[in-house]
DNA sequence: TCTCTATTTGCAACTGAGTTGCAAATAAAG
DNA sequence: CTTTATTTGCAACTCAGTTGCAAATAGAGA
């Protein structure tokens, strides 16, 4: 495990005053290391043999949803998929990209997504985009 | 059970060659009367006592998926929403809005979305949208 | 209308992601 | 070093959806 991205996730709890422990570093270092939202189980994979009990896993990432470090990503129907949250505003997440093929899933941080103009008398919280398709590597 | 609406379903059902069973025009019948995407539970709930076992709603469902007619539409992590298909662009679904406080789900047939523009290599199969928010009867 | 068969149904058991209760371990404040 | 509130691991649970299989049946053909 990089040093340098566990001191980040050190830094992390830190900064949101959350306790330093073992299983947290590890859970905020394998986010910070993916370029895409990952599942409890990759993330469990990704740990190892030294990745906390999958209740814990979950209990971190509740943690870091509450302090506004991780979300969920609007990925696939069955299993929740976390990231970090700090490339989004508030209401608005970038879309995600899923491949039909190879099940890959990629952020897509740089296209551009305008809100949905909704109707009269709606607040918006929160808007999610998914995309289903086939990616690059598998077009070929 | 409104007797145009099982004529309706019955119709659906011999236009795709699709057997008519009475579950089949049963759920058929539920969906065609609701103006937003159900889950099994409701389904069931609204076709109360003559309601089909759940695992014939969902067989039922998954064959109405594959001949065109319905649709899952993504609303909620943990449950799938059926809905019918005949709304949408084969890559396109509608918008849907789910309220924070009522729970209820809304179908946003009526507002502009364009697809989002895909970086290169990518071909899009279909681009679904979710908003959270506050609806209007919850504002007041 | 009757017969036959491929399709559909209901049931019970299963799967798998996520949650809960609780006792043991521990971060960090003093 | 002590103390205590927080966190962890485990086992048992929940609940949506799936699977296998025997019984029921739609609808084609006689
Ligand atoms: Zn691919
Ligand atoms: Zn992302
Ligand atoms: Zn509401
Ligand atoms: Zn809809």
């Amino acid at each position: 495990m990089n040093t340098t991205v566990k001191q980040h996730a050190v830094a992390l709890l830190r900064q949101k005053r959350l306790r330093v422990t073992a299983p947290r570093v590890a859970v905020i270092a394998a986010i910070l290391q993916s370029d895409s939202p990952l599942t409890q189980q990759q993330i469990a994979a990704q740990l190892g043999d030294q990745s906390p009990n999958k209740t814990t896993i979950y209990r971190t990432l509740l943690s870091l949803i509450n302090a506004d470090v991780v979300h969920r990503a609007f990925v696939q129907q069955r299993q929740w998929h976390f990231e970090l949250a700090h490339h989004c505003s508030p209401i608005q997440c970038h879309p995600h990209f899923t491949c039909i093929r190879c099940h890959r899933t990629e952020c897509l941080h740089d296209v551009s997504y305008p809100l949905v103009d909704l109707p009269k008398g709606m607040t918006m919280y929160r808007q999610q985009i998914r995309i289903e398709g086939i990616c690059s590597a598998c077009s070929a």
